[in-house]
DNA sequence: TGGGTTATGTACGCTAGCGTGCCGACGCTT
DNA sequence: AAGCGTCGGCACGCTAGCGTACATAACCCA
């Protein structure tokens, strides 16, 4: 157990507990593989399943007007699904959508609710990882409305790529026009612009990253931003 | 004591206690007068007090790129500002700014946080606010980049005429256009196609809602999305 | 009463991104 | 090897909103 939980992927916010709180609430999880294209919960559903993703990551969606759709947060080994839980709230307010296949550990509703109740040290920490997400979502809403395309395409790969763990992304312009909430034509446009500066490559449906400090210049300061936030709260 | 909070205009966050709780709770507030413009907290302060409006209500803005401005929510008598205490973190996230002047009942961060242990009762009721605001957070993310102009502009009278308790608001198109995070002449071009259907009067710094559920209709869903949910989780 | 300040109206050219639709190229399947 | 579905490139006209600037009008104070 200890060991899976120090390896380079284990889930940050379990893998820094003290041991005996870390053993306590792994004893409830399963380990369980997510796949790509998976809906591990609509808005309005009643959370059965808490997530911590390893390999995997998880999209959390707003749908507006029936058939709009922005990406408003991202949860991969940095983070967790189903953080209203830790509010005490069963309610699902996003649609969440496995973006990377891989692992997670998965704990039921109630036993998380039992584990955060039997350890102060776990509770405190999620609470400051959602305090990490909501700065981080109310940063998003000014990057997406003052950003354009090109800048929040390549923040969008960043932090992709660093859930994914891999400078390979399986990923079509259709699927992250969907993200952006832009045209498909756009994203085609931005990935060109980024490609003609040799930041990425790509080809039907994969993106490579090619030149990573490059793609953050191009990236608006909002990924940098975001990494920061999560160091200073998350690891004092 | 008592007479206050069950008045109409008292906080609706602690309105609704059982009568010991908020005796308690009481007793460590204060009343102060907020004064519209005042700046109570900067993004990264550490936040000295807890603010429950009464006739009051704040804007908390995102700044981004030195100079841009966006509101991405709004705290009257429906919530409270410093609610990452509830977190336990002591970090103001967002620019906090006097947009109605009134009273609001304050208490310092070290009482509130004594608070909230002593009454489970408080602190979930907080919980449950933070989960709404969230929330509501996310929601508005996609209402910014999707809505236009005008029925972001319908959509924000309704919120701060419910938060003002007045159908006359002091408040200028320079003003909204920070708001909004648009160009001042893209607000006076919104004002006037609302003002040209009957739905609001202005004057020099004045805005008057002329037909509340014309208005309603003008704005976006997410006017009713917004109060629906608040009424759903704080009202069961 | 007059001069400055503030709030609003309006106009100009410009750009990002929209909706749509089409075409070609790739690659999987049979 | 042929056929089909998917993916990406591109082009069309269009719109919302931008940055800027200037003009009018109301109000405030001397």
């Amino acid at each position: 157990m200890t060991s899976i939980l120090h390896a380079p992927d284990a889930n940050q916010l379990l893998a820094e507990l003290p041991e005996v709180e870390r053993n306590a609430f792994m004893a409830d999880c399963e380990t369980v593989e997510l796949t790509f294209g998976d809906v591990l919960l609509q808005p309005t559903d009643t959370i059965a399943h808490v997530y911590f993703p390893i390999d995997s990551f998880i999209s959390m969606i707003v749908v507006i007007d029936n058939d709009s759709r922005l990406e408003v947060a991202m949860a991969g080994r940095e983070g967790m699904l189903g953080s209203s839980l830790i509010l005490g709230v069963a309610e699902a307010p996003l649609l969440a959508l496995v973006q990377g296949a891989g692992s997670a550990f998965r704990i039921s509703a109630t036993n998380f609710q039992r584990r955060l109740l039997d350890s102060p040290v776990l509770h405190q920490r999620l609470n400051q990882y959602l305090y990490v997400a909501m700065n981080q979502l109310a940063q998003s809403t000014a990057c997406i409305h003052f950003h354009q395309i090109e800048a929040r395409l390549a923040r969008w790969l960043l932090m992709t790529q660093d859930r994914a763990g891999s400078d390979q992304l399986q990923l079509t312009h259709e699927f992250l026009a969907m993200m952006l909430g832009v045209r498909r034509a756009g994203v085609t446009m931005a990935a060109i612009a980024l490609q003609a500066r040799g930041l990425i490559g790509y080809h039907r449906g994969a993106i490579t990253v090619l030149d990573r400090p490059g793609l953050i210049e191009a990236a608006c300061e909002c990924y940098v931003n975001d990494c920061a936030l999560y160091a200073r709260i998350m690891r004092p």
